[in-house]
DNA sequence: TCGTAATATGTGCGTAGCGCACATATTAAA
DNA sequence: TTTAATATGTGCGCTACGCACATATTACGA
């Protein structure tokens, strides 16, 4: 094992992550996991406050006051769950609106990082990427967290699966 | 270009983001940029103020306040500088040693994503990798940010330059 | 069935990590 | 030698959380 690599894996994972954040930053005017909730809710499958919460590794109030700001904010409302003490989470329409532009500002940030390679070398990076995913994570909650700002439209096997 | 591998890039840029940012809340009980700092502050140049806050990209203030932080828990004293104004900032003894542990637990903590790879397609993310970055970023101050985080000695031919 | 445990949500309170606007000291420049 | 630029520090406020607690609902076991 070389720590080389291990260091560049790194330095490009946080600039990754650097670009993702401040893309959504100029579009949600929130950082955090509030992008990733707008992301998970938006799916429209109502997610509980406690589904929510596991998605996105945070505590259970902290959940609690970011939904809170996303329904300040109108881009979420609180629906009747399936029993009388859940709830269910949807966006709005412009929750919606939002989400696409969060989804669709990520790729364009992420997209320059590919734009040095060849064809070639991007098809041998999909491939590299994809291998350390899927031999990485075990549990469906790690799987969901790991893909909680992901477009699940681009993404053809992605380990995410799409019921709670 | 595929957007397939744009979205998984930034799943596993999000994924090495959160481990290395939760391996460095276990060690040094805080987050945010104040991790980078130590490390920044750690190559014993006695940075500025302003040189650390352009690294951390920060506001000046907030670089102040972290500053704060690191010197109250005794992992950073503030020297004077080249001029009366300016200060140089500098580790003690115990930062540098919590900037030891940072920065090994950070490798420790991205190197399972490189587990499932051979030795051959390690080498070719590791070619990868440094193309990325090599064609990316310009100035000599987007490089020292992208590296803010890196352990310099197990990286050969690292953009980030030893001198501010 | 009835009480007890488990589950789900919400609240009071505190804290860390930042930014903005302002104040002050020092150096550079006109 | 004024004036501008630079560097640091401060008052104030805000966002994004976590902890401990309160309350409501559902599940379960005697």
């Amino acid at each position: 094992m070389n720590d080389q690599t291990t260091n560049l894996l790194g330095v490009v994972g946080l600039a990754v992550a650097d670009r993702i954040e401040e893309s959504a930053r100029e579009i949600l005017k929130h950082v955090g996991e509030t992008p990733a909730a707008l992301v998970v809710i938006g799916y429209e499958l109502g997610p509980t406050n406690d589904q929510l919460r596991t998605v996105l590794g945070l505590s259970h109030s902290g959940t609690v006051r970011l939904v809170d700001r996303l329904v300040k904010d109108g881009l979420v409302v609180r629906r009747e769950g399936s029993t009388r003490r859940e709830i269910a989470l949807y966006p709005t329409k412009r929750g919606k609106v939002l989400r696409e532009q969060i989804l669709k500002e990520r790729l364009n940030s992420v997209r320059p990082f590919l734009e040095p390679l060849s064809d070639q070398e991007r098809a041998t990076l999909d491939a590299l990427l994809h291998k350390m995913l899927s031999s990485m994570e075990s549990t469906d909650m790690e799987r969901r967290s790991l893909c909680r700002l992901c477009d699940n439209r681009v993404c053809e096997n992605c380990p995410i699966p799409a019921d709670f």
